[in-house]
Formats: structure tokens, sequence, C-alpha cells
DNA sequence: GCCAACGTTGGC
DNA sequence: GCCAACGTTGGC
């Protein structure tokens, strides 16, 4: 069982939309190495923290759990979709993705309490240049993030 | 296999 | 909107 941080942009999918849906397909994910995680390392019962990105308020706003392993992602062969992806086939899909349910909201944790956390120093997200949509979370960050919320 | 050009991410 | 950082692409 692994610890996670997956990032979405609110005016994408954002936390409320987790809780009123109760459940959602990670679409979209385009990047080979959180693909990879998500392939690879990704199992039901995982838990991770929902980061809304590329807004007035970045930071940690919910906790979700892995509710069903990586398949392949119907978004890349959609071609009215903005994740449509012409080098992909159904015989060999590119891009999976898992599933993830609602587990509860917290409070905000912003970008720049996370920073101030001398023991959340070396997480991922916090890495200038950090552009990773999925990172694994270490259990001691993880317990210490919940303390926080 | 190198690397410059390009596109995207994401905080500010 | 800016711009630093990074991943991908494609010519060679």
């Amino acid at each position: 069982m692994r610890y996670w941080l997956m990032k979405s942009e609110p005016e994408d999918y954002s936390i409320d939309d987790l809780e009123r849906d109760g459940r959602a397909g990670w679409t979209g994910v385009r990047n080979y190495q959180a693909r990879n995680f998500m392939r690879d390392q990704m199992s039901i019962g995982d838990q991770a923290l929902f980061y809304h990105s590329s807004c007035a308020e970045p930071g940690i706003v919910g906790i979700c759990e892995v509710s069903r392993p990586a398949y392949p992602d119907a978004t890349q062969f959609d071609r009215k979709s903005k994740y449509f992806d012409p080098k992909s086939s159904r015989d060999a899909p590119r891009w999976l993705h898992v599933e993830v349910k609602f587990v509860r909201r917290t409070r905000l944790v912003s970008l720049a309490e996370l920073r101030g956390e001398p023991a959340l120093a070396h997480m991922r997200i916090l890495q200038r240049g950090n552009r990773l949509s999925i990172t694994p979370v270490d259990p001691a960050e993880w317990k210490h993030i919940l303390k926080l919320t």
C-alpha cells in the first residue's frame, strides 16, 4: 500500500467534482513517468492527496483512494477530445489511467504552508521545476501532512 | 544518439 | 501574462 499526490486543475476537475461523483477515472495523463506510476505501482487501496494546481490557491484539498488499477484511457482514441493521441492505437494503447474514489475533504493545506514545513522539504512537489502530475509520497510525509489537515 | 527547437506546466 | 523548468520531437 502506497501513498501519492495527484494534481488536478480545479477548473478541469476539482475536489468538489470528486465529492459529487464519488469516483473518477484519472484520465488525460500524457506523461510517461506519471503513466508508469499508475501502471506499475498504484494498486487498489493506495491513498492519495488531492492537489489543486494552476489556480488562485494551490494546495492539498482532500484525500482519495485508488479504486481500480490502470486500464486504457479512452480519451486517447477520441478525436474530439483534447487528449486525443493520433499515435496511439487500440491494439497498443499508449495511455492508461487508474480510478479513484472520494475519501474526504481536508482544509486547504496551501503550497506556501507545505513549503514552511522542514519535514516536507524533499517532497517532489516542492522541488523547483517540478511538473509531474502524480508523485509518490513517503509514509512519514503522509503522516506529517495528515496532522496538518 | 545528439541536441536545438518547441510546447506545456504551473507558480507568481 | 510572464517566465523558468522540463519533456518531447525531429533533423542530422
